[in-house]
DNA sequence: GTTTCTGTTATAATGCATCTAGAACAATTC
DNA sequence: GAATTGTTCTAGATGCATTATAACAGAAAC
């Protein structure tokens, strides 16, 4: 299992999970269909409680990258909506790039951090 | 005065500051050598505790944006680190771009945002 | 058909972050 | 000296995150 918690991050635990997930399937490492593990299982692999990772399942169903239901437990299958992601995406990148501009960082160099980034998750 | 707060929303009065001062500084409508409102000023001007805006000023020394002394209160001063700045910006772009590529948006169409974003800072 | 496992929900306790409040301090400005 | 600056301290209220039990209905496995 690729799941791990970094316990002395000031992040939320469900926030991590969400997180690793959510670049799970970026990088193809998990795939349209396949299941994840059970929020009991889950969160005794990982030592935390059942409802942290219920909680992230929630968040990542309300996002719309799984879907949940009592016979194959939580399934990823991600709806794209690309409107919406496109808009809440726009959002969060103002205030990363605004940090940008303030540090003197270009727009050329915006651009290659892009291409890098990309470049990882295709490996 | 730009700066407004959001009452209703979910993210800390603190951070909507720093947010708000990051851009303003982006936009050009406040620069390097200016001078922020004092804490009590801006506190009683927006409704909220002299405490959160001293707070929001902290945040917003810590990296690296005003300088802080007594005689001028807190003055735009961003200290171009960056190295610091680009990884920070690295890792949350990182989240972001997983994001994206999970909801199907090709790496044409974060280009295309970028350049939208910085066209509005130019503005 | 009973057991087992699924997500889901309810309740309660704990700890931590946020926000507010009031007060005081040393340094600087006027 | 009076006023204003950032800074620090204590204290209380509120909400979020996390843990802990417990229970429920639906589906799977035997």
């Amino acid at each position: 299992m690729f799941i791990e918690i970094d316990f002395n991050s000031g992040e939320a635990f469900y926030i991590q999970l969400r997180n690793q997930i959510v670049l799970g399937i970026a990088t193809s490492e998990i795939q349209e269909g396949d299941s994840l593990p059970s929020v009991r299982q889950l969160a005794e692999h990982i030592g935390i409680n059942m409802h942290t990772v219920n909680k992230a399942y929630a968040v990542l169903k309300d996002e719309g990258f799984i879907r949940l239901d009592r016979r194959h437990g939580a399934v990823i299958a991600v709806d794209a909506d690309k409107a919406k992601a496109l808009e809440d995406i726009k959002n969060q990148m103002r205030m990363l790039l605004a940090k940008a501009r303030c540090k003197c960082i270009s727009e050329e160099e915006i651009h290659l951090l892009v291409d890098e980034i990309f470049e990882e998750y295709r490996k």
